[in-house]
DNA sequence: AAATATTTTTAGACAACTCTAAAAATATTT
DNA sequence: AAATATTTTTAGAGTTGTCTAAAAATATTT
């Protein structure tokens, strides 16, 4: 039996350690999870027991292909529950992540793949994030963040690094959504700032938000 | 803050004192709960304390106003779900009550009324047991258990009380599902048993049967 | 009304997860 | 390479919810 808040310590690792294979240290578990380094000792030392982790003491963990396993599913629950949370319950895509943490926590082989069924198995999830299917696969998206995007160039807003509810409601203001068409006009050199024009107007945006933005590339 | 276990006990304790009012008693509902008396005891004190229920040393437990509030928005999240789980996701009806066990526990105000109406706010679940709205109105249906049905009288079959798994199954190999049509030809004296005309078939059922199938009378 | 049986509560302990404070190991500076 | 700073682990304790065994209260029999 995996329980609620070793399912969350997994989900954290495999997404520090960019697919599970990196080592991850202690404090940056402390921090994703808000919660003390001795927490974290604890449960990493009950991981590797369960073999859902290697571990050394002082060395940092990684995943077993096992918590990678348990991850990946963790983490295709997550997105396919923000996919119908977004398109059959109209919530918007800043007010589905605190949900869809509770929600990937439900055990039911059934009720997964009927979800994915009934959402026509959806390949991204709101915020641009791809879906793992049944057997754990999915290709990681081309992203370019909108910081390193080239000027004159035309691109789709795929994606989001910063998820918080002040960021995507910062975005909604300024008509920025996913699939979202944006043509890069101006790179400011000396602050970062990025000047793009979208379809019914020009802004401005500071590099804090230009390091945010997923991009893929349409033409130029 | 309400913990899932919370939530558990008082559900079992609403449904135990048929809405909220009867006294129950510890014993009761450790048997529901699968636990020991002892553990209900520490519970019921901690609820009592929360002000969730009234309690008195060994003259068993009462819900306050607040701990039939929250029963009752269970029952309603639980419901909803399980209409979800039938309507949508092709579960049958003996499937959806563990699914709905842990669903029932996922606190956001916003997915429950949002569900509700993606399901244009349904009035029964899959059972046959009445949902209540928003506020926690619901009417009790006007069931009557196929052991007091009337020969020649035509009934639709709306709920059942017993909803193990087996007995569903048993069910559905017999034709008998949700609004199915039956008129009651015959009622054998010396085991209680009861002839059924169905659609296309008559059958006999058990006195056992007879005693957990809810109808409501059509004609006769 | 006393004896007996049943139900309920208490006492003490354990597992899961958390915390603070202190010790140990590792990394960085000088 | 020694001194200092940072990270990580250990030790000990608290909370929630569970258990067993024994004591106390209530209910049933005689
Ligand atoms: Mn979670
Ligand atoms: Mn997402
Ligand atoms: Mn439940
Ligand atoms: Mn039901």
């Amino acid at each position: 039996m995996i329980t609620l808040t070793e399912e969350n310590y997994i989900k954290t690792i495999y997404h520090l350690s960019t697919n599970g294979e990196k080592t991850v240290n202690t404090n940056a578990i402390a921090e994703v999870m808000q919660t003390k380094a001795s927490s974290v000792t604890d449960m990493i030392k009950k991981l590797s027991e369960k073999n859902y982790a290697d571990y050394k003491k002082y060395q940092g963990v990684t995943l077993t292909e096992d918590g990678r396993r348990v991850a990946v599913n963790i983490i295709r629950k997550h997105r396919l529950w923000e996919v119908f949370l977004v398109e059959k319950l109209n919530f918007s895509w800043d007010e589905v992540h605190e949900v869809a943490e509770h929600l990937e926590h439900i055990k039911s082989d059934k009720l997964v793949d009927e979800l994915d069924a009934f959402l026509e198995f959806p390949t991204y999830d709101p915020h641009g994030d791809p879906i793992p299917d049944k057997e754990g696969n999915f290709k990681p998206l081309e992203k370019i963040v909108l910081a390193k995007a080239e000027v004159g160039a035309t691109y789709k807003c795929i994606g989001v690094d910063d998820t918080s509810s002040n960021f995507l409601k910062y975005l909604d203001s300024n008509k920025i959504a996913l699939g979202t068409i944006m043509k890069v006009l101006h790179k400011e050199p000396f602050d970062h700032s990025v000047k793009l024009a979208l379809e019914h107007a020009e802004i401005v945006v500071s590099y804090s938000v230009a390091k945010n933005l997923y991009l893929k590339k349409i033409e130029g």
